[in-house]
DNA sequence: GTCGCCGATCAATCATAGCA
DNA sequence: CTGCTATGATTGATCGGCGA
């Protein structure tokens, strides 16, 4: 299985009503590569920098190793949260350079900070959309 | 674990009713539950939930239905079986519906 | 060609609702 | 009351399309 073979399973399973349809199929791509951990916790030197290009197959080799958190998706920190957030008030946009300053600070890719902005922004818009609450903090939806 | 015990969010599951139509628009929609921002809109006000409570409602049933094939495969025969007896009346806009897509 | 953004979606997870 | 599953919401990250 491992890498995305999606061959062109026809499917017509014709004995059962309910066929498979590509949404049904669709993968995302690599969850995500990510370096760095969290802060002040480096007990694992694993050099193996490599990066596993596409996919991982069943992971289960990694998953013992980097296991518990690696999983694609990073886990923002509080302190990083604070800080994202008390720049998007000062700044709903980023310039380059503002955003490496940023990345640097919180120990994050500058895509992540930038992906970051990206649904904030949406989160924002989408708050709009209905709560009706141009407000931040302490103002989620009722 | 974040800002939880606050006096906030007392998550409700929708009405017997709206999940019925949800459902029902989804299973109709099989070969592609991805409805338009006007579907999307209607169904909201049928079920008297927002837009965005229904993208939710899809993502969730569309990413749950694949990790479960087997056990969604009899809530959509339910449902094959339950338009075919009878209501064909379905006003909502599809969003885009070429034929049985097999995929 | 590249890069950031938007809108929609995915996928994993959180926290609660609801039921045996 | 306890344990577990169903379900709505949140969110980091991806996909396809646009425009500069």
């Amino acid at each position: 299985s491992g890498t995305t073979r999606q061959s062109q399973t026809n499917s017509v399973i014709a004995a059962a009503p309910v066929p498979q349809y590509k949404w049904m199929q669709v993968k995302r791509n690599i969850p995500k590569p990510n370096i760095n951990k969290a802060p002040e916790f480096s007990f694992n030197g694993a050099p193996q920098s490599a990066v596993a290009v596409s996919n991982c197959a069943s992971s289960a080799s990694l998953a013992a190793g980097l296991a518990a958190n690696n999983t694609g998706r990073t886990n923002f920190t509080t302190k990083q949260l604070t800080e994202l957030e008390k720049e998007f008030h000062f700044n709903k946009y980023l310039t380059r350079a503002r955003r490496i300053e940023i990345a640097t600070a919180l120990q994050l890719n500058e895509t992540q900070v930038k992906i970051w902005f990206q649904n904030r922004r949406m989160k924002q818009k989408k708050r709009m959309k209905e709560g009706l609450i141009p407000s931040d903090t302490s103002t989620p939806p009722p | 674990l974040k800002n939880v015990v606050s006096i906030r969010r007392k998550r409700r599951n929708f009405s017997k009713q709206a999940t019925e139509i949800l459902n029902e628009y989804f299973y109709s929609h099989l070969s592609n539950p991805y409805p338009s921002e006007e579907a999307k809109e209607e169904l909201a006000r049928k079920c008297s939930i927002t837009v965005s409570q229904v993208s939710n409602w899809f993502g969730n049933k569309r990413i749950r239905y694949k990790k479960n094939i087997g056990k969604a495969q009899e809530e959509a025969n339910l449902y094959a079986a339950k338009k075919a007896a009878g209501s064909s009346p379905y006003g909502l806009t599809p969003s885009s519906q070429g034929s049985g897509n097999i995929m």
